[in-house]
DNA sequence: CCTACCGATCGGTAGG
DNA sequence: CCTACCGATCGGTAGG
């Protein structure tokens, strides 16, 4: 009952042009002509398919409910994307690159490291939890991914949570704790943070208070 | 690569005969005869079934993958089941059933509201790590599983975490603390354990004083 | 417990 | 971008 039905709400997200792998083929659209590019279809479709990926994970996502949402067959889809597989990866990337772009962004303001866990923590929150910003809540989920693609996807994680270990590695902990699985709890819960949070009685910024509230300790 | 290949792996778990809901039919065999009965054959598919929903969730486990398994066609195991939702059901109900009597069972041993804590943490640990025990490693993957079952297992887990609502609200906490998330985060952390633990660096009980040790905090 | 089969759905391709 | 189709696989049933 809770995250199946279609959702409408497709926002503006990770447009960023600059397309890296190479599906589509030559396109030099006029700019403001009426007609849309064929990146801009295929933008679209990485968003459609973030979405239902994020949502229903990347079994039960089928490549026929990806293109019904395009508004074409599913044999279409092809002429933009290679592979479910490939296109899983490819929004995986620009998700987790994006990410960590917004996560440098904001704790670049901020003075002391308890200051820059609290600023990540709030930014992760609200990439996983806000629905407008497909951004990622996939980061996950990897139950479901064929083992194949597995790896390159965790080598891509591991390189985006590197921020995090940065961060902590500049916290005075006491030094009975372990930075490594305090890192890996500490990611899991944001990580994960859209199969646990339930709206309504706290706000993220809140949330992100309390996990900072728990994991804070300084050393002696 | 990790942990798709078959094991090879089916200890003796939660064989509490005193089966509830029915569906293998009338069985008297003698016991001590040779024959395995009905409803012990009944419990070893359950267990297989386990351990494969375990491993790769509920979508991505086929009946004939537990049929094979099992030794038998895909079309004989609904001789023993009435369809794969019941059996997850099932299983995941058992499962919690005796989780819940294990993690009763070492915090009536204890004095201090943290020592309860810390024991129920390894105790969770050792469910959720230990390959033998397929108590239940499910808990969560809620996203792979059909709606109409959903409810019944999200009602049968808050039954199980009121086990932790009682620890928790018996700890010395800082008033800034909300226990609410404090559970929230510290089950998702113990229920997900299989998915964010590296074997080797630390053990079981080493990793559950971390959890406990980033946990605690005394009221000023 | 098996054989044989069902309708549905999957990812993907050919050939326009 | 579409139609039409592929082989594979799914959960489940009939009829023994």
């Amino acid at each position: 009952m809770t995250q199946d039905g279609p959702t409408m709400s497709e926002g503006a997200v990770h447009r960023g042009r600059a397309a890296s792998s190479g599906q589509p083929k030559s396109d030099t659209r006029a700019a403001g002509s009426g007609e849309a590019s064929v990146v801009e279809r295929r933008d679209e479709i990485l968003e459609i398919a973030a979405t239902l990926f994020a949502e229903r994970g990347y079994r039960a996502t089928s490549i026929r409910d990806i293109a019904e949402r395009a508004g074409m067959k599913a044999g279409s889809l092809y002429y933009h994307i290679t592979s479910k597989e490939a296109l899983f990866v490819e929004i995986h990337d620009k998700a987790l690159d994006a990410a960590a772009a917004r996560v440098r962004a904001v704790i670049a303001g901020c003075r002391s490291p308890w200051e820059r866990l609290e600023a990540a923590c709030v930014e992760m929150l609200e990439i996983q939890l806000n629905p407008e910003s497909l951004t990622l809540p996939i980061m996950n989920n990897f139950r479901s991914v064929p083992d194949e693609v597995k790896d390159a996807l965790i080598r891509k994680r591991d390189e985006f949570e590197r921020i995090f270990r940065d961060i902590i590695a500049a916290l005075p902990l006491p030094s009975a704790i372990d930075r490594t699985i305090y890192r890996i709890l500490l990611l899991r819960l944001l990580n994960t943070a859209d199969e646990w949070y339930r709206e309504g009685r706290l706000t993220r910024p809140e949330i992100a208070a309390q996990i900072v509230g728990i994991f804070r300790h300084e050393a002696g």
